[in-house]
DNA sequence: CAGGTCAAGTAGTACT
DNA sequence: AGTACTACTTGACCTG
């Protein structure tokens, strides 16, 4: 059984989302309603410590210093969200790595135990919750996927055998129709004889 | 702006 | 009781 998640503080998607704007533009600093519930005021503290760091840092390298108002997810609106509690949802998006890593291990296997998640997470720098959610939803997409192409393959086939009686009693009527009037065919198409 | 994508939310289930 | 799972939905964001 995995306890991590209700053992191990939660600021952790907080602090990865905002650690992750970096190369995340799509990152909006907000924080879903059901994950405000669980943080707490020194989680709400110290995360909102840690994106004034990181906002500082930036201004000071002067590394997005052109786009840093826009990428800075300290905005009076996000603030409020901090201590309001009246948030919107959060959509973080992971980076291309954590994705591109992420994709290779679930290659490799689709399911994950707790001390495999931990360790994947760790390394990528996001929590446990991400990694199981993730991987949840990765095994549902590529299923999901699996089923759509074989229901099109199914379409496909009795397109296919419908297409196949239709044609052949098309032809067949047809050729009763005109079995007196050759000239009716037009042989230039390049599948044969067609009616024009 | 409609539609797609995707992380996260929800409900129900199975397991220990 | 608590956790992880699937199946599906929601909501933010992106794209043509």
């Amino acid at each position: 059984m995995d306890m991590s998640d209700t053992v191990k503080p939660r600021t952790s998607f907080l602090i990865e989302d905002i650690l992750s704007i970096k190369d995340s533009t799509r990152f909006n600093g907000k924080c879903s309603s059901q994950k405000m519930e669980r943080c707490s005021s020194w989680e709400e503290e110290e995360s909102e410590k840690l994106t004034e760091k990181l906002c500082a840092q930036e201004t000071v390298s002067g590394e997005h210093s052109g786009s840093l108002n826009t990428s800075c997810p300290i905005t009076p609106e996000s603030r409020s969200m901090f201590t309001t509690g009246k948030q919107r949802r959060s959509r973080a998006a992971f980076t291309h790595l954590q994705v591109l890593e992420l994709e290779k291990k679930f290659n490799h296997q689709k399911y994950l135990s707790a001390p495999e998640r931990a360790h994947l997470a760790n390394a990528l720098r996001l929590t446990e919750t991400q990694v199981k959610i993730w991987f949840q939803n990765r095994r549902y997409k590529t299923k999901r996927k699996q089923q759509t192409s074989e229901f099109s393959k199914d379409v496909y086939r009795a397109e296919g055998l419908r297409e196949e009686l239709v044609r052949s009693s098309l032809i067949t009527s047809f050729c009763k129709a005109y079995q007196y009037r050759p000239y009716l065919w037009d042989y230039s198409g390049p599948w044969g004889p067609t009616l024009w």
